[in-house]
DNA sequence: GACTGCGGGTAAA
DNA sequence: TTTACCCGCAGTC
């Protein structure tokens, strides 16, 4: 059955650089389904695949998207238990940066935003170790995110027959690590090979997002275009009960108004393109389930498909852990994905000639290294390899370091801890904190679990452990001309705010 | 070794 | 009950 739109109709599809689209700019974006909807809408064209997905959007890729099917991201997303094999839930790892701050600048002006591994071990070893920047002496710590009312942005993939949807909850309050192809670069050419665009590299960005930031600016995208400040809420405010200035934001079901709106917060060139929604597929007569409320869901809604979450909707949700599955005939498994081809940005990272040592002293600590480690060497730029060597090296130094700095009252602290000490702060839970960065760096996030929130009433109608991936026909892709579908969800966020307290897991670490 | 996805489990609200 | 997180496993690269 396919349902055509209004090919007029409000809900036309904003194109946005990200997740590309033909069709006119609007405004006014507004989702028509949400990954947790029981039915997704089935769409004539797919979004370009966007890495740097920011704030709350929604993407439908092709099921032949590779990046789509690994469920890349440029964020370092780890994965997350949601106890829904349907829905893939990730969470953001923030980045990794310096801890000196702002007091770190690379020669070239930018500063150091590597990617957290997302592996927890890897993770572990990066944090605490030396700043690459020669000029700094400061180490890298985690700066976590905490864009989803105050915990770390989630990304969602849910695969159906015919596409791969997409929606990401909350707004990266931090830099932009570098992307995966850059630290995989980097991680691939440690042995020997000379860096030349370490400033870029330690800045944690690449040709693709120089590309697509330079490409933002080119098509002038400001929001509502790329990331709407406010734009329609998921959830029609009347079957939330609040106003359209405000949000839900579970737990704490937080009020929150446009002027609350976190004054840090990263755009990358990221953009809510939509596909266009031409009809909604209804692959079979089970779960016949009620469509979402959406005034711009002007068709037919008996034609969605079923939700491996099934339910209702649920705004700023973070995912309940009810076992829910196939309920739906295309769960979420799918064949191993091919490899991805990301060269550019390693071709171009390797062109700019800016050697890590820098001529100045931007940061002035000295720490009680080896002074060799930070001697400037003006006309030997290292070498990944020299690199890392004075990582290792320093590590022990450092760890040493940091223990005698503990005895001295005087432990180094992360910057964007919400537990870095500020003022007259220095509490019990702030002492095991830097406890717990000596003896063991902090583990910042595992596999969170979330899930896309899974209603329990049809959580219960999947079966367990079917993990069959139906390859996905691209036959209905010309069916029908578009019309769109669109959206702008958009969930107003906290953002990263002080008052949040650490996360109780790094606390029951501390207790260890 | 690192990435990725899965899933059993805990704790707190 | 919901949700965030812990932790281990297995497959892959
Ligand atoms: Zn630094
Ligand atoms: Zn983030």
């Amino acid at each position: 059955m396919v349902i055509l739109r209004d090919a007029g109709s409000p809900a036309m599809s904003a194109a946005p650089p990200c997740g590309r689209q033909t069709g006119p700019l609007t405004p006014a974006r507004q989702f028509d389904w949400d990954i947790n909807d029981t039915s997704v809408p089935r769409v004539s064209r797919f979004d370009e695949f966007c890495e740097w997905a920011n704030d709350h959007c929604q993407f439908v890729y092709s099921p032949d998207s590779e990046e789509a099917k690994r469920h890349s991201s440029g964020w370092a997303m780890r994965n997350t238990n949601n106890h829904n094999v349907n829905i893939l839930k990730k969470s953001c790892l923030g980045v990794l940066v310096c801890s000196r701050g702002e007091q770190c600048v690379l020669p070239n002006g930018e500063r150091v935003h590597l990617r957290p591994a997302i592996c927890d071990k890897a993770r572990k070893k990066q944090q605490g170790k030396p700043c690459p920047n020669r000029n700094c002496n400061g180490r890298l710590v985690i700066q976590p995110c905490h864009g989803h009312c105050g915990y770390p942005v989630t990304h969602f993939w849910r695969h159906t027959e015919y596409a791969i949807y997409f929606q990401a909850k909350g707004r990266h309050d931090h830099p932009q690590p570098e992307a995966k192809s850059t630290s995989e670069a980097r991680r691939s050419q440690v042995n020997g090979k000379r860096v030349r665009g370490i400033a870029m590299l330690l800045a944690g960005r690449d040709s693709k997002l120089v590309k697509r930031e330079n490409m933002s600016r080119d098509l002038d995208l400001t929001p509502p275009y790329m990331c709407p400040e406010q734009p329609p809420p998921l959830i029609p405010d009347s079957d939330k009960g609040y106003s359209n200035t405000t949000c839900s934001c579970p737990p704490f079901e937080c009020i929150c108004t446009p002027s609350q709106q976190p004054a840090l917060s990263y755009h990358p060139a990221h953009h809510l393109q939509q596909p266009t929604a031409d009809f909604w597929s209804q692959p079979g007569d089970q779960h016949q389930q009620q469509p979402p409320s959406h005034p711009s869901a002007a068709m037919d809604q008996s034609s969605y498909f079923p939700s491996p979450a099934g339910g209702d909707y649920q705004q700023c949700t973070f995912d309940g852990n009810s076992n829910v599955l196939q309920h739906h005939p295309h769960p979420y498994e799918y064949p191993a994905a091919a490899t991805v081809v990301e060269n550019d940005a390693f071709g171009q990272i390797f062109q700019t000639e800016t050697p890590i040592r820098g001529s100045g002293g931007e940061c002035g600590a000295l720490l009680a290294a080896p002074p060799e480690l930070y001697e400037p060497q003006p006309n030997t730029p290292p070498t990944f390899t020299e690199l890392c060597e004075v990582k290792s090296e320093f590590s022990e130094v450092v760890k040493s370091e940091l223990q005698h700095q503990q005895q001295q009252q005087q432990p180094w602290g992360n910057p964007y801890d919400r537990h870095y000490p500020r003022g007259g702060g220095g509490g019990y839970f702030e002492q095991q904190q830097q406890q717990q960065r000596l003896d063991e760096p902090m583990m910042m996030s595992e596999e969170d679990d979330s899930l896309a929130t899974v209603p329990s009433e049809d959580a219960r109608v999947m079966p367990h452990h079917q993990h069959h991936y139906l390859a996905a026909p691209n036959h209905y892709h010309h069916q029908v001309e578009s019309a769109a579908l669109h959206h702008g969800h958009y969930e107003a966020l906290m953002g990263a705010s002080d008052h949040f307290s650490f996360h109780e897991s790094i606390s029951r670490h501390l207790h260890h």
